[in-house]
DNA sequence: CTCAAATACTTAGAGTTGTAAATATATTTA
DNA sequence: TAAATATATTTACAACTCTAAGTATTTGAG
């Protein structure tokens, strides 16, 4: 517990620190997560003034360097956006010459997308899709603190993700404890 | 260890979960803060289709019934946003008569936002700004698990939050193991 | 083979979001 | 008090993001 005990601290300025007496555990949770979200669409902008690509567009770029030629369809899945999300930004590093659209010849669906000469300078000397600081700090911490972390993440995204509630009643023997709330 | 076994079984399908070597340990926290802020994204939406509210505009309206009578740069605080965006969704509450805006009368800079009746009525049978499955997740799980889950959150938001670092050298006291990376 | 369904992508439209610049008002300094 | 500085909001702008609808192409059923 004490543990983090600084960290609550460190917040107890902030207007959210005034301690609503009403306020849920999950609500702490909501907080925290607009925190991050707030935090990273911040330094996406900060990359793009420093490195003229926002996080999305780094991350497009990366993906497809390291897998050569990718359709749009592979790289929504790849970044986890939606394939229109993924067309705009497309359309962007196209008009910047970054990358290239190829329609498939076997499949004239598909559109390949591959990196240009120019986008091999860029992404060598971009900055990271996150926060320096962020990396050094998390870097330093334990290995089981890591784990916790990352753990407590993909948790969180996996409860927010409720497709595998309503989406597979095959596979669910984790839930009973929770799905009795129908009867 | 077993106990989030589970949840990495359910991402193998991913496109994400080819193992790229390359991985590090962070770029596996970037991932599930992607995924974590498109479930919020997606959640939202539903939330506005649901109740024709979104979660910032939601949020905001729930601070208000809390505090009664806030200003721009309250509410920004509050909701950590910046206020230029809470401008903006204001405009979208005032238009609908959800939100009144009055500008201060001592201080004519400040622009004073409180609900309508007509908000109440709205506020009254909306849903909560998070998922309720992940609500409910959530409250099923362990005591510990909660403060686990919140504590890894708001350490990351910490981090992620690099304005402790430059910003302000007085308080550090927490931060001396860290911070030897300057010598 | 033909038509319906599925797949891949793009377009249209709207909300969220931040930074920077513009406005208006208040406070402080000389 | 006048000018400089600080504070509070808004406006302008650009990017991201989604869903839904539209277009083109492929696949599958009959």
């Amino acid at each position: 517990m004490s543990l983090f005990v600084t960290f609550n601290d460190k917040m107890s300025g902030d207007f959210t620190g005034e301690r609503e007496d009403d306020m849920n555990r999950y609500d702490e949770v909501l907080v925290a997560l607009r925190r991050i979200i707030r935090a990273t669409d911040m330094h996406s902008r900060q990359l793009s003034k420093v490195s003229g690509l926002t996080a999305p567009q780094l991350l497009i770029l990366q993906l497809l360097r390291q897998h050569g030629e990718l359709t749009v369809g592979e790289i929504a899945h790849g970044v986890n956006l939606s394939q229109a999300t993924v067309t705009t930004i497309i359309d962007r590093l196209a008009k910047r010459d970054l990358v290239r659209r190829e329609r498939g010849s076997s499949d004239k669906r598909k559109v390949f997308v591959h990196l240009t000469e120019a986008a091999d300078a860029v992404l060598a000397d971009a900055p990271k899709p996150l926060q320096d600081s962020f990396i050094q700090q998390f870097q330093d911490l334990h290995d089981w603190e890591q784990t916790m972390i990352l753990s407590s993440l993909e948790r969180v995204a996996y409860m927010m993700d409720a497709q595998h509630i309503d989406a597979s009643p095959v596979l669910d023997v984790g839930q009973l404890d929770r799905t009795d709330q129908n009867h």
